[in-house]
DNA sequence: CAAAAGGCGACTTATTTAGTCGGATATCAA
DNA sequence: TTGATATCCGACTAAATAAGTCGCCTTTTG
């Protein structure tokens, strides 16, 4: 139930590279997929969606065009893994039927629904509890 | 990443089962396989399976023969949700990389194996801290 | 000794995740 | 103004994982 998709590690590995550009040349960095992609070793169209997503988000400030690339919009600080799981999986629920269009096959006989949302509130809040510079800076 | 599975799931609901028995009959019942699958409605073998694996871990004590089936042997605010997820799924890790024997595509040109290994710590931690009575008594 | 229980390995099917392909729009610079 | 390079988006295929099924074994007890 745990373990981490590639999507979301290239999200964390890209906005790593972000935040040690931004470091290093002390100013805002523009960097294409491409460049993240190579950075990475994943294959570029991933790169790429999970780079749309965070800026269609507004993590990410895309700019068209030759010299083209995202721009890191939001500090990494202020970014929680909650948002982030949220961004790339939809949903950080702990079990489909907590969505609000799902229902489960059991229900209503499903013994364990509210252990199940008691459980789930405790992992959201924790998910909540850490930001993303939290998680990258070590 | 964070969606519960099913054996997890039936797993829980089977505890909770053993654990309303108890406090109901103010004694240790003894509740078979065939019984908590009819209760979950979910497939006999595969709640088989996941009792077996209770079993073997010692939180359930199996009887065989006529009228047998499981005790609950321990209880279960001493059973952290860190041990249940590792009984179940194997590993409590967060990447695949983080287990002993495996290996990432990417490393060593991995650039977030540290801020992985911190996050992956912090889940742990927080798991370890939940115990299933806590989940369950709601 | 038959019935009812647990134990175990191999298998098939379903679902999810990961990756691929094709083509569109936007920007810039030669 | 046009070609190169970028983001954007939908549909598809392939790989991996999860879920469920089957067959046969051992143990216990009435």
């Amino acid at each position: 139930m745990n373990t981490m998709n590639k999507k979301l590690e290239y999200a964390l590995m890209a906005l790593k590279y972000f935040d040690d550009q931004r470091l290093e040349s002390l100013q805002d960095v523009i960097v294409s997929a491409k460049q993240i992609a190579e950075m990475t070793h994943a294959p570029y169209e991933v790169v790429a969606r999970v780079l749309q997503i965070l800026s269609s988000r507004g993590i990410l400030k895309a700019e068209y065009g030759t010299q083209g690339g995202y721009r890191l919009e939001k500090n990494l600080s202020q970014i929680t893994m909650h948002d982030l799981i949220g961004m790339i999986e939809g949903s950080t629920e702990l079990a489909k039927c907590l969505n609000v269009d799902k229902e489960c096959d059991l229900s209503p006989k499903c013994t364990i629904i509210s252990p199940v949302q008691n459980l789930n509130q405790k992992v959201q809040n924790f998910y909540k509890s850490i930001s993303i510079a939290e998680v990258l800076n070590v």
